[in-house]
DNA sequence: TTGTACGCGTTATCAG
DNA sequence: CTGATAACGCGTACAA
């Protein structure tokens, strides 16, 4: 490995110097910084960063804690995260938490030791003093905190507008999927949906569900179908939740759209590759990534105390498991 | 942040012991290891990484390069990586290539100023010059290289497999589709299923497609049914390409299986989900991103100079979109 | 404009 | 069995 001392001894001057022009902070004369950057190139030199890290305190290290990235939805959020980080030169220490607090906690107390300089977190546990007592900032991705900086996405609209566009195309028994109830953006999106379907006067049905989990999704799809047979319309927790309704409902005979409407959420990119393609409530999950490493980026930088909270519109995507609305509304 | 001193003040010893006693090295006292132990309990003391990592040379940090979080067979690969590493207490830093050797080169870069004390890497480049003059060991991850150590599925044997099993049951004017050029496993695939048809007699028709990205694969499938309108069996080059052939046969109205059939290849979690679900030859991402992660270990904590390979077996998953094999062969 | 010397937190060596 | 102390590679006062 060459080191500073390296490049000082072949560029014959002090490693101060050589740690002036590379960091170029201070006065260095125009001569002595050709010197130096030429004994740098000749030695392929670059600076160790935890030799750096541990004299500043500091390092170039962002922690990713997300609950599984092998749901679908967090890689997209993940993209976000990284591509934004790469740009300031940040990298990122990752690792999934599978919603287990105490694996949290372990991840937490690992990118401490590395001098992570700040962290962002898809937590079920916003408020658990895992969090409290941390020093560096944290930003909550996909996870609702007023008095934490987040970005997450309007799930409650987004179950409003899922809720209005499956009734405005003719459901009228709708089995709402109610996410985990521990994971707040879920039940946004199943409070948003059921106070639209209230209004319109409408009941509706629920099925619970406890994860999102591809194997359970089968599930729950089952029982929604052997529960309430009747259902003319679903709104799934997700879109993975959806896509085991719509397997369901071909396996039965249902047709979709047409004895049944099925409305997923996230958008997750092989939405439109199903037959029929994917109507859904779409969450720019790759565009909160971005948003909340800006965020925590600033928040490392800038050290603004001020908590910020940054929400995301949701948008409907329609395409081929919900009607064609018709034209007389 | 409390550091040994703190500890080692508290308990009323040196630093030394107090370093004795939490890596668990050589001589010291039931007594004052007590007193330490109380110590490093009352302070909430935990080793700063960094500073370990300075001195020793070496961390508990790995380098992980994946192509694209973003596709969905490599969050299995991932995730299986993560689990090994975590239970060995290594941490994983985490970068996407797109691909690209000039990303790969910085982030490797960046890998080594960090310390890591090995790479994963699924790259297309594996005997590019980064990885030659690299000091450190590395496991190239679904990529085959003979001279180097690395993990890999048969893909040879995937495209027979997929090749006999779809003549098996009735298919005779095949599409293959050839992965990108560069990768060599998508190759192995291609070749492998060619083979079997020449064998079999059959002549087969290609789409050769560039990438495995999400978008661009509905164009594939588009061109395939143009150019080929005849064809009866589909061998895609993976899942991905799999489900917009599906989506495609359903938009012109060829019904799969009977129509056409359709073979994937990975078996992303997904795959069953689909209406029909998805015949596939899978691989065992997971396990693959688990034997990476270990055979890594192994060269770094062992220094084993010898090279190693894995290669995992693959296996056709019948589902519906291959028919029902006739009995009599 | 440049160099010397110290400290960041830890581990290993070597005396005691 | 324990304690000083010198590294590890870098950045920054402070001196020159």
């Amino acid at each position: 490995m060459t080191t500073i001392k390296d490049v000082a001894q072949l560029a014959g001057v002090s490693v101060a110097t050589v740690s002036r022009v590379i960091n170029d902070r201070g006065y260095v004369h125009a001569d002595t910084r050709k010197k130096v950057e030429d004994a740098v190139k000749a030695l392929n030199f670059s600076p160790n960063e935890v030799a750096r890290s541990l004299y500043k305190r500091k390092s170039k290290l962002i922690g990713l804690l997300l609950p599984d990235i092998t749901n679908p939805y967090f890689p997209q959020l993940a993209r976000g995260v990284e591509d934004r980080m790469q740009e300031q030169d940040y990298r990122l220490i990752f690792g999934n938490s599978d919603e287990d607090e105490r694996k949290e906690q372990d991840y937490i107390q690992t990118f401490i030791q590395n001098n992570v300089v700040g962290v962002i977190s898809s937590t079920n546990y916003p408020h658990s003093s895992i969090y409290e007592n941390l020093k560096i900032p944290v930003v909550f991705l996909d996870r609702t905190s007023l008095d934490r900086p987040s970005v997450y996405a309007d799930g409650r609209e987004g179950g409003r507008l899922a809720a209005r566009e499956i009734i405005k195309r003719g459901s009228r028994r709708i089995t709402v999927m109610q996410g985990p109830s521990q994971i707040r953006p879920a039940q946004d999106r199943f409070e948003g949906a059921i106070e639209i379907i209230r209004d319109a006067g409408l009941d509706y049905r629920v099925i619970q569900t406890t994860s999102f989990s591809i194997n359970e999704a089968s599930v729950w799809a089952e029982e929604l179908f052997r529960k309430y047979a009747d259902t003319d319309g679903v709104i799934a927790s997700n879109d993975i939740a959806a896509m085991a309704v719509l397997h369901e409902a071909s396996r039965i005979g249902r047709k979709v759209p047409d004895d049944v409407q099925v409305i997923g959420f996230d958008d997750i990119p092989m939405s439109s590759l199903l037959s029929p393609a994917l109507s859904t409530i779409r969450q720019p999950a790759y565009e909160m990534g971005r948003e909340a490493a800006g965020l925590l980026i600033q928040l490392v930088e800038q050290a603004a105390i001020e908590n910020k909270n940054i929400q995301l519109p949701v948008s409907f995507i329609e395409r081929g498991t919900t009607r064609k609305v018709r034209s007389d509304g």
